[in-house]
RNA sequence: AGUCCUGUAGCUCAGUUGGUUAGAGCACUACACUGAUAAUGUAGGGGUCCGCAGUUCAAAUCUGCGCAGGACUACCA
């Protein structure tokens, strides 16, 4: 054991970050976290896995840095905390970088290069900046087992992936369908909204739009509707896509919108006719300069349209009416044309009737469906259905369409006019945008029929392929579906038993969605990913979902026998080995999964759905994955799930947040994480959005090579609520360094410097607390109040909190207060009670912070504590990591102490300002100060920190004044936090007659202790509790005052103070000099003095104390000290001496 | 478009159950202190608490409507 502190010469955190990491290595310390928490509770935590194809930023430190906050938190509290790392390789971003970096595009995958060969590609990018992230994890101090991570690519993951598929096939809940999604005829592909939300994508456009008339149908029904009218009667709607008319199979009302009927004249062909729209948007089509006109007065031709009201209608007197198909090219083969009810009508624009077309918008196809209408539906040649638009982007050419079909539902002559027409000219190799659209055509088509009612172009924002950058269709695609529906309910019941940090992201933004839930699409139209294990047989009839490695290898058996296969893929595998080598053997991937051709109980050939499944399943399946549950760790599963604990951004809210509650919720039926904490994004100084492309990114690498990752953290968690957005700015982490840090580090080398003086090594049995002095019982005080509030903030998840009491503590109390005052104790004198109270007092609150603040700073803390605990081996743990977490004593807690303290600074500060207002420095004593008592009970307080006071502004006495004599000038204040709730609506009359009242009302009132005051004729009975009465002034003193508390100074200088100001400027002097000259702190000195009148008295009748103050042994005053040997000194205004300093030896 | 977050000094942030002089740090200016010294303290200037309306005796705080910034989701005639 060392008998010395250490000491050093500069303060390098970097260098700290790096000694203790090699500290770490060595000694194994986030092993023995684990091995000396064995056996006890565990606390659980996921990591959610990041991807290692890219590097990380310095927003990973943010999130890391919490999640290591809770972990290290959790172990000083005893708990074992296990956290595996995890890579998430699957997945489009890691497919479009290896394309990238390859240069080739899907359409190349299976021609220029094999599946195989790409899926190598894959899985090396993936693990590109493995290292780099190890590096990280490592250098900022997060711990987690990066030694075993669980890998999405491992055939082990996969197997589990599939087991739970395959529970949720046999729960009836992934079935097949298709949705309208997003489509990229120009990539041939379907994009995801990840790709569609590409900065960029969404541009304004202008396209021609078309107003439709819809003939209403005349039936029973619909008789209202040609009440008194001579004419045929039409909704019109409005499209920004008039090529979707042809697939019109609904009109959408809004149930509560208002419609009206008119009476008017198409405007291109000037027939009458009557027209059904939304009220409120009646004047968009409508002027109302021709209101008053007759309708005769219109011609075919003019300009001005005249226009007639015939009734109201409610949308949902309109729901059921049918209407006759707009543009009858191909006839539906279900129930259509008819008006029915959509929620997301808005008369916003357009009519405020929808025109639907189930095959090509998302909101479409979900009313449609709802209301049991059908789409518009093709059947090409194979006998598929499509839509009325292929994958190119053009009307299907009538050679490609099943010939019966044709016959029964196309009008040949009509289509044909449309067919193999591009419905936008940038598919078209041979278009330009100079060329008529198949919009103006239709049109156009549509004027001349009469079922036009307003053409015009129209600017509108439409989304855009970013690789082609052409426009982007929606268009039903073919998909597999987790049916997330079914457990909605029990989702959102769930998610209330999680404790979401903060409270809103999870009521909110994560309970909202879970309310408008839809079913997860699953598929993935990919080569990389977890393929989907389900095998179907051609006529759809039949199908097997597979489970396991295990169930394929004797599936393959049964289909090698029925001769679909000759050879088994998985021979070599040996059921129930779970080494990673049993595990090599075979490739779940693409394309050796497509190789399988499995068998139906019936006796059919299985052919493998092409699909893999959506990445985020594979994340959300991480706590079960990662264990190879239920192929391994069956029994011991409960002690794994759920977790107590998950940290991620918040931008992982629909994300990784989701899939982890659907997976749990409808295989586990219950939650997989109990408390989160989602943080917000790492912004640049300035709130933009860091982003390589900006240059704007903070490399975190040099931030931490520069200043160590202690201050980034402590600077990340403390400087904002880690779910607010951080605008990181540098200069925030340089001010942590040196304000928090440094001012810890220089508490430390004051401690260090004294106590390795006197040898200090905590071996001396404690000071009784009733026996030590004021403020150490002050100091210790706090310190027990600290751990308290600290713990608790930890315990809810709220480190901020935690790190800025730490910091307030150490700045504020240890530091500025504690430190200050107590220099003397430590410089010189015996080692006595006092001094020895002293040096365990500042020596417990360093190793009290040094655990405090070991989860936030793991680093400097762990240093500090090390070289604690070096000298005094107080504890037998090697590291602040592996100890336990103080535990408070409410005891030490006292609160009048606390209270008291404050007063002496309060009262400390206001003569320290009185001494400026009059410009006497504060080396020069005074006699006296004076404080009026306005409560008994302050006598005491303000006696027990008398001491402090005193030495502190350096005055002589403190006198406290009893107003018995009236010297002193009051001021009285209600106080509204009493009055208010009793008075209520008076109190500003009552303030009023407060502020009115007179000196010698106030002297009654504090007398009788209550006082009647009339207010509007109201009688009001005043107590000292409703106000607030405090000495304002005493005439003739120079006087201060802050809240309640009242400083008066005596500024006379008498010859005595004058005397005892001029040796303590001396000491002053003589001190700087050492130090100038490099003497030891413990260095003895002869001192001599040149004689001057001003001094000669102060120096003799102080000889003693200077001498004392500056290790003198003897102080001498000269006539004459040669210039050489003696430095100049002055001492006030006008008055130089000489002093000479020399060494003695001992 | 929907949902959520944020808006307080030049900057970064506190601000308890509504209570009457709205705070801290940084930066700036001045002064002081200093054997903790590549520190430190004291004071000063600096505020439409985003705006408007409402509730209340009393609003930075509660309610409503807006505005600005951000995130996510969606994309619609």
């Amino acid at each position: 054991m060392s008998t010395k502190f250490p000491e050093y010469k500069n303060f390098n955190l970097s260098q700290i970050n790096k000694d203790i990491l090699k500290d770490w290595e060595e000694n194994k310390t986030f092993e023995k976290s684990l091995e000396t928490r064995e056996g006890h509770p565990s606390f659980v935590f996921y990591e959610g896995p990041p991807s290692a194809n890219g590097m990380p930023g310095i927003h990973h430190v943010m999130a890391r840095a919490l999640k290591d906050i809770v972990c290290r938190y959790k172990t000083l509290k005893g708990f074992q905390v296990n956290r595996k790392a995890g890579w998430d390789t699957h997945g489009l971003p890691v497919e479009l970088g290896v394309e990238k970096e390859l240069g080739i595009t899907k359409e190349d995958i299976g021609t220029k290069i094999s599946v195989d060969e790409y899926n190598e590609a894959c899985r090396t990018n993936v693990m590109k900046y493995t290292r780099e992230w190890e590096d990280l994890t490592s250098k900022m101090g997060y711990w987690v087992n990066m030694e075993d991570p669980y890998i999405t690519y491992d055939n082990r993951y996969i197997e589990t992936l599939w087991w739970l598929l395959k529970q949720m096939f046999e729960k009836d809940l992934l079935y097949k369908g298709y949705t309208i999604q997003p489509f990229s005829p120009a990539a041939g592909t379907g994009l995801s909204t990840h790709e569609l939300n590409q900065p960029g994508c969404y541009r304004d456009v202008k396209d021609t739009t078309a107003v439709g008339m819809f003939k209403v149908a005349r039936d029973e029904k619909s008789e209202f509707l040609y009440e008194g009218i001579d004419c045929d009667a039409y909704f019109i709607a409005w499209t920004t896509t008039p090529w979707t008319l042809p697939s019109n199979t609904a009109l959408a009302v809004g149930p509560k919108v208002d419609y009206v009927r008119v009476r008017t004249f198409n405007p291109y062909t000037g027939i009458p006719c009557v027209v059904i729209l939304a009220k409120d948007l009646f004047y968009n089509f409508f002027d109302k300069k021709y209101e008053g006109l007759e309708l005769g007065e219109y011609k075919p031709g003019d300009k001005r349209l005249t226009f007639k009201t015939l009734s109201e209608h409610k949308g949902t007197d309109l729901e059921g009416i049918r209407y006759e198909q707009l543009m009858p090219l191909v006839k539906p083969e279900g129930d259509a044309f008819r008006v029915i009810l959509g929620d997301f009508v808005t008369t916003e624009d357009g009519t405020g009737i929808v025109h639907i077309a189930p095959t090509f918008g998302a909101d479409d196809d979900r009313v449609a469906k709802a209301a049991d209408i059908s789409p518009l539906i093709l059947r090409d040649k194979e006998g598929k259905m499509q839509p009325m638009v292929d994958r190119t982007g053009k009307f299907f050419l009538i050679e490609d369409l099943d010939p019966e079909f044709v016959k029964n539902y196309v009008n040949v002559e009509a289509y044909g006019e449309y067919a193999g027409r591009f419905v936008k000219n940038a598919y078209d190799p041979n278009l330009t945008e100079k060329d008529p659209t198949l919009d103006v055509d239709i049109a156009v088509a549509l004027k001349k029929d009469s079922l036009a009612f307003k053409v015009e172009k129209h600017v509108h924002n439409y989304p855009h392929c970013w690789r082609t950058d052409k426009p982007v269709l929606y268009y039903p695609l073919d998909s597999w579906f987790i049916k997330t529906t079914n457990v909605r309910d029990r989702m959102i019941e769930l998610n209330k038993t999680i404790n979401w940090k903060p409270q809103s992201t999870g009521e909110g933004r994560f309970g909202k969605w879970l309310e408008n839930l839809q079913d997860w699409n699953l598929s993935r139209s990919r080569y990389w990913g977890t393929p989907l294990p389900i095998w179907v047989s051609e006529d759809r009839t039949e199908m097997k979902c597979i489970g396991s490695v295990a169930e394929l290898k004797a599936e393959i058996e049964k289909s090698i026998e029925a001769g679909f296969m000759t050879e088994n893929i998985l021979a070599d595998y040996v059921e129930g080995d779970n080494s990673k080598a049993n595990y090599e053997k075979f490739d779940l991937h693409r394309p050796y999964v497509d190789g399988v051709f499995l068998v139906s109980d019936s006796g059919k050939k299985l052919v493998r759905e092409l699909d893999l499944i959506d990445v985020w399943f594979d994340s959300g399946a991480m706590p079960y994955a990662q264990q190879h549950y239920p192929f391994e760790n069956k029994e011991e599963f409960d002690k794994l799930f759920p977790a107590q604990f998950i940290a991620e951004g918040v931008d992982q809210t629909r994300g990784w947040f989701f899939t982890l509650h659907a997976i749990a919720t409808m295989c586990f039926d219950g939650v997989a994480f109990e408390n989160i904490i989602s943080n917000g994004l790492v912004l640049d100084a300035k709130g933009n959005k860091m982003s390589k492309r900006l240059g704007n990114a903070v490399d975190p690498f040099e931030t931490i090579e520069k200043y160590g990752s202690d201050p980034l953290r402590w600077y990340m968690i403390t400087n904002a609520q880690p779910w607010d957005n951080l605008k990181f700015d540098l200069g925030g982490v340089e001010e942590v360094r040196r304000k928090f840090f440094g001012t810890l580090y220089n508490t430390y080398s004051f401690f260090q410097l004294y106590a390795n003086i006197d040898g200090f090594n905590y071996s001396d049995a404690d000071i009784k607390m009733e026996e030590r002095p004021e403020i150490d019982r002050w100091i210790l005080s706090l310190l027990n109040s600290l751990i308290k509030e600290v713990e608790e903030c930890y315990e809810a998840y709220e480190p901020t909190r935690a790190g800025r009491a730490i910091q307030n503590f150490v700045n504020e109390n240890l530091s500025n207060w504690y430190v200050r005052l107590c220099r003397k104790r430590y410089w010189g004198g015996e080692y006595d009670a006092d001094k020895i109270s002293a040096y365990q007092t500042l020596y417990k609150c360093l190793e009290t912070i040094s655990i405090l603040a070991s989860p936030i700073a793991p680093f400097y803390m762990d240093q500090l504590f090390k070289d604690l605990n070096s000298v005094t081996g107080r504890f037998t743990e090697e590291s602040v990591h592996l100890v336990d977490f103080p535990k408070y004593n409410e005891e030490e807690i006292d609160k009048a102490l606390e209270e008291r303290m404050d007063m002496a600074q309060k009262i400390s500060s206001m003569s320290l300002g009185l001494r400026r207002k009059v410009k006497i420095r504060v080396r020069q004593p005074l006699q006296k100060i004076m404080i009026p008592i306005l409560d008994e009970s302050m006598v005491p307080q303000l006696e027990a920190v008398k001491n402090i006071i005193l030495s502190e502004i350096n005055v002589k006495e403190m006198e406290f004044i009893t107003d018995t004599s009236g010297v002193l000038v009051k001021k009285i204040k209600p106080n509204f936090k009493t009055l208010g709730p009793k008075h209520g609506k008076i109190m500003k009359q009552i303030a009023a007659a407060i502020g009115q009242m007179t000196q010698e009302d106030i002297v009654a009132f504090e007398k009788a202790g209550n006082y009647a005051i009339t207010v509007n004729d109201e009688n009001v009975d005043l107590t000292l509790e409703d106000v607030e009465i405090i000495s304002e002034d005493i005439p003739g003193w120079l006087v201060a005052n802050e809240g309640k508390l009242t400083v008066a100074m005596d500024v006379n200088i008498t010859d005595e103070l004058r005397q005892e100001g001029i040796a303590r400027e001396f000491i002053n002097r003589i001190q700087n000099l050492r130090k100038d000259s490099d003497f030891d702190v413990t260095d003895k000195i002869k001192l001599e003095i040149m004689m001057h009148d001003s001094i000669n008295d102060a120096v003799l009748a102080h000889k003693e104390y200077i001498g004392s103050q500056t290790l003198a042994v003897s102080v001498e005053l000269v006539e004459k000290l040669a210039e050489s040997e003696a430095k100049a000194v002055e001492i006030e205004q006008g008055v130089e001496s000489f002093i000479k300093i020399e060494k003695v030896s001992e």
